[in-house]
DNA sequence: GCGACAG
DNA sequence: ATCTTGTCGC
């Protein structure tokens, strides 16, 4: 009988991991290293912010199927987007088996190969359309070694990355970065569609933000950086492309990776 | 030791 | 991440 803990990564394996992520984190870019430029407008006293030259936003996630056993298997998902308009003109998805199970802080180590695959079949095969940022299912500098899927991938595919978490990841920088302190803060704060708040830590250092995608829903997301953009476009570009509360970009990638999986799979 | 813990 | 119907509200 195989049961799913004979596969845990042992004490020294996720040493290495932290190793591994502290190395690459070497290369990580945390302001904008991008291929389009940002410009700020007054407007009656309000802000508006646009985006010149950008037209493709990138969007990957991972789906998986019912597991029973501790052989897992995933769709992995990579769409293209135009900006503004949101359309989406680009699918591809793979098939991945999977062994390790999911450790919090080490999420890339499962998820990172399958995606970095999608995004190099890309730039091979459809060039023209490669995304100039790309949305990540995950957390990037929100992370406890500030390196998380998002920093990750963006780090291997030497490309603009954006995390993007549904929950918070508690980060051991003081009081303020607790689960029940965040979530007392998020209600507090944020009261409309583009709200954030920066989740600084008692070293001073500034993880990512919480963010009110719209007006009508209570749950924020969580953004951060994941490498060659800085946290206030990352929170800026997150809140263009949220027609619901994920972003577009993730949102679509997880709708149509399970897509496939109920038509090619179950 | 106990609790917390992206997807 | 995923198992799942109805249901409350705009």
């Amino acid at each position: 009988m195989n049961s799913n803990y004979d596969n845990n990564p042992s004490i020294t394996q996720m040493e290495e991991w932290a190793r591994v992520q502290t190395e690459l984190k070497l290369n990580l870019i945390e302001t904008d290293d991008l291929d389009f430029t940002k410009t700020i407008k007054e407007d009656n006293g309000e802000q508006v912010i646009e985006f010149n030259g950008l037209n493709y936003i990138g969007g990957v996630d991972l789906s998986f199927e019912n597991n029973e056993n501790n052989e897992e298997s995933a769709i992995a998902s990579l769409i293209v987007l135009k900006y503004p308009s949101l359309e989406v003109i680009y699918e591809n998805f793979s098939s991945v088996k999977l062994e390790l199970p999911y450790i919090a802080g080490f999420l890339a180590f499962r998820e990172v190969a399958p995606l970095l695959d999608l995004l190099q079949n890309l730039k091979k095969m459809k060039p023209n359309i490669f995304p100039q940022v790309i949305i990540v299912d995950g957390n990037g500098t929100l992370h406890p070694r500030r390196f998380g899927l998002a920093s990750h991938l963006g780090v291997l595919a030497n490309v603009p990355t954006i995390g993007v978490g549904k929950n918070f990841l508690q980060i051991d920088d003081g009081e303020t970065l607790t689960m029940a302190h965040v979530k007392a803060t998020v209600k507090e704060k944020l009261k409309k569609g583009g709200d954030t708040y920066l989740l600084q830590g008692q070293s001073g250092m500034i993880w990512g933000a919480a963010v009110r995608s719209l007006d009508h829903t209570t749950n924020p997301i969580f953004v951060s950086v994941g490498h060659r953009i800085s946290l206030e476009t990352s929170i800026q570009i997150v809140l263009k492309c949220c027609r619901y509360r994920i972003p577009e970009p993730t949102r679509q990638a997880d709708i149509r990776s399970r897509e496939y999986i109920r038509n090619h799979i179950s």
